[in-house]
DNA sequence: GTGGTTGCAAAGACTTTGCATTGTT
DNA sequence: AACAATGCAAAGTCTTTGCAACCAC
């Protein structure tokens, strides 16, 4: 355990940063919450955060992971989504973007990238007289392993 | 007033043979909730809605809206979305499908379709082995009255 | 009349906030 | 020591649900 990997330390540190930056402090909190943010899968909700910076250190309530992903949120290493039901779900914010396949079965998600349909939406921005700053794609679908599943029932 | 759209009809005319058929009722509240959510411009939040539902029948509650708009989306007339806040959203469910620009200054909405996207979508959805059933997609950026207001300022 | 529907208010899920206490700098 | 951060619980949103009165069929 307490493997590390590079993606996570390079943002462990620019939180770091932001911190000292903005004149706020450091605390046990905000390093397990942010450790573990960033060394997880993506796509977490606060409830999961919750439960697994839990098990690390007990004493943590749910509004420090709430102020600290809002945090991370506006230092711009996480990006708050909403997926289907409103729930709040954040990600690692990378450098290079990409969006979301979602299994409707399993609620599985897939990321993946596909630059000729981000050029076709920047076309499409543009003809409708919008100048592009982001956008939000999702697919949705049922996955190989959910199709195999249904078969053999 | 009381203009009537061909869509709108049709919707409504849908409603009510959704209603017969589950052996629901029909009733004034569910009527007006339906008829100003078919004759609206789309993308209405619930708040939106009750506020003119209430107008035209101040005798309306909160709870027959939201159960209104739960049998409006089981029937397939309306989607339910979730923006930017993870706040509820609804709008027509058309026969052609469209997706969302939406200008990040005024939230002016815009909808547009483009088949080369969808296109990509499928091609991409079926190479990571998924089968698509739907997706969403949503572009962000700023308009042009509202570029245009900021250089007037 | 029967059984679905309504409005209200209460309860739920998720998130934010107030405040005394704790911890960093 | 100053003052931000925490945990807790209370308050806030948005949405759902329980229930007696009500209304469509």
């Amino acid at each position: 355990m307490a493997k590390s990997n590079r993606l996570a330390d390079e943002g462990f540190a620019r939180f770091k940063t932001y911190l000292r930056e903005q004149r706020l402090k450091s605390t046990a909190q905000r390093d397990a919450i942010v450790e573990i943010f960033l060394k997880g899968a993506g796509h977490v909700s606060v409830e999961e955060l919750y439960g697994a910076v839990r098990k690390q250190n007990p004493r943590i309530g749910y509004a420090t992971v709430y102020r600290t992903m809002k945090l991370l949120t506006e230092c711009g290493l996480a990006d708050e989504r909403h997926f289907r039901n409103g729930e709040a779900r954040y990600e690692i914010a990378e450098k290079d973007h990409h969006d979301h396949l979602i299994c409707e079965r399993c609620g599985k998600i897939v990321e993946f990238e596909e630059d000729r349909i981000e050029a076709l939406q920047e076309e499409t921005a543009r003809r409708l007289g919008f100048e592009l700053r982001g956008h939000k794609m999702e697919l949705y679908g049922v996955c190989l392993d959910c199709r195999r599943r249904g078969r053999e029932n």
